[in-house]
DNA sequence: AACCAAGTCAACCGCAGGGGT
DNA sequence: GACCCCTGCGGTTGACTTGGT
């Protein structure tokens, strides 16, 4: 019985407008990190695990949406062919991009067709890796043709444009003050999958 | 128009590592 | 030093969408 209702204990399955604007909101006071913390002060049923996955993969003020350019893709590769499926780590280098995004291009658009390159990416310990990590960082900077850089600052651009609507809604409320009145364009972006109630 | 397959994306799970006690 | 809790990561799954027949 006890195991029932622990599990009872944390709502799953997607998030609806109201989950995301209590823990955006959240958020935005309290800033991230003591994801477990959030059920309580929000009165979110939502474990820490599930708040943490979703503030980073979808309610991020910094996030990119849209496709993913070619430059991103070829970024994607080069780093991927260096460090494997280190998605978080490729995800840092390509802002506004999350891991799961990445994760998820590459396995729908390389996976079948190419076996990734598994030089230099078998199991390492942790530490070993980040110096990898750390110098593929470097060399990447280094190495980053002109192309690249164009592309880097162009989506940089692109990202600013995308940052302050949302940034704008998440600091100080939607310019109506409210995160969604179910007729702007934002109200598209936050998904017709979710207009379920609690 | 209906059906099916492939593609896309959000979310969950299990595990490992780090920090605090 | 051992234990516990929290966080982050990578893998996987399942629902939904899109495109082809």
């Amino acid at each position: 019985m006890k195991s029932i209702m622990l599990e009872d204990r944390w709502r799953k399955g997607p998030w609806t407008p109201q989950e995301d604007k209590l823990l955006a909101e959240h958020v935005n006071l309290h800033g991230g990190g003591r994801w477990n913390s959030v059920s309580k002060l929000t009165g979110l049923r939502r474990s820490g695990k599930s708040c943490r996955l979703r503030w980073v993969n979808y309610l991020r003020p910094d996030l990119k949406r849209g496709k993913i350019t070619p430059e991103e893709e070829s970024i994607i590769l080069e780093l991927h062919a260096s460090w494997g499926n280190r998605w978080s780590a490729i995800a840092r280098s390509l802002p506004g991009r999350t891991d799961n995004d990445i994760k998820n291009y590459w396995r729908t658009h390389f996976k079948k067709s190419t076996s990734p390159s598994k030089n230099n990416v078998e199991k390492k310990p942790k530490a070993q890796l980040l110096t990898q990590q750390q110098d593929e960082e470097m060399r990447m900077t280094m190495t980053m043709n002109e192309v690249e850089r164009v592309a880097v600052a162009h989506d940089m651009q692109q990202e600013m444009a995308y940052v302050y609507p949302f940034t704008g809604m998440l600091q100080g409320g939607s310019p109506d003050g409210s995160i969604s009145d179910g007729s702007s364009e934002e109200e598209v972006s936050w998904g017709g999958l979710w207009h379920l109630d609690i």
